[in-house]
DNA sequence: GCGACAG
DNA sequence: ATCTTGTCGC
């Protein structure tokens, strides 16, 4: 099946019917095992604008490279978009999907087959059909994947400990989808669950190695500035 | 049926 | 996500 032309025509005929049917079998393809590889870590993000009536999806991707033990901002890339799909929980990827495709196609070749790890600023497998954005883009991208979300959505997990590093399991249906890890002492933690190619006892690793001095995972913190930025700009 | 509900 | 300045607290 063609993931990307099918994602998109969801997206343009905001037929949620086609919507459900499509993250069910995205599910099915997921692969809940892996421990990525840190050299390039890719974060998306992306931010809104309105402009004559229509609205527009700035979508930003910004590329770290791990240097000895920490990592270093390579580059970024961007596209603008205009955008059909309403935000409705539980359909992100028919919305944000639609500018993550665009942004990745402006990354050359080269560039993309060095990524070895995305982050994504939304769930992952932490998703009423096991879905979330960050499976959909594991799954297109075919590289190791995890949501990394701000806040909470379905189903039952306790807060962590006050301090960094400190998680508790998010329980969905029965089975556990990820964790709540703090990230910073003192400040409200993230919720993390698996895309695609990556365990869920790998989560906390990984996502602490890309959080140092804020709540955000670097890659995605950087995304998130830079697509506020271009969006001034404009 | 009602309310909650990633960004 | 977006509309928005200063301000309080760890
Ligand atoms: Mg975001």
């Amino acid at each position: 099946m063609d993931y990307i032309n099918d994602m998109l025509d969801i997206s343009k005929k905001k037929d949620l019917k086609r919507a459900v049917h499509f993250q069910k079998k995205l599910a099915f393809h997921v692969l809940l095992s892996g421990t990525p590889v840190l050299d390039t870590v890719l974060g998306f993000d992306a931010s809104y604008l309105e402009k004559d009536g229509k609205e527009y999806i700035i979508s930003t991707c910004s590329l770290f490279e791990r240097k000895e033990n920490n990592f270093v901002f390579w580059k970024n890339f961007y596209s603008i978009d205009e955008v059909f799909f309403p935000y409705i929980p539980g359909f992100f990827t028919f919305r944000e999907g639609v500018g993550f495709i665009s942004c990745w196609d402006k990354i050359p070749l080269s560039v993309r087959k060095k990524v070895s790890l995305i982050m994504v600023d939304g769930h992952g497998i932490y998703h009423p059909h096991r879905a979330g954005l960050a499976v959909y883009i594991g799954i297109v991208t075919q590289i190791p994947t995890i949501g990394c979300a701000k806040q909470g959505f379905l189903g039952n997990y306790t807060m962590p400990g006050l301090k960094r590093g400190d998680r508790a399991p998010i329980i969905f249906d029965d089975e556990i989808v990820g964790i709540v890890l703090r990230t910073r002492d003192y400040v409200k933690p993230m919720w993390i669950s698996p895309g695609h190619l990556i365990s869920i006892d790998s989560l906390s690793r990984v996502v602490l190695d890309l959080t140092e001095n804020y709540r955000i995972p670097l890659p995605i913190r950087e995304a998130h500035i830079f697509s506020k930025k271009l969006k001034n700009m404009l």
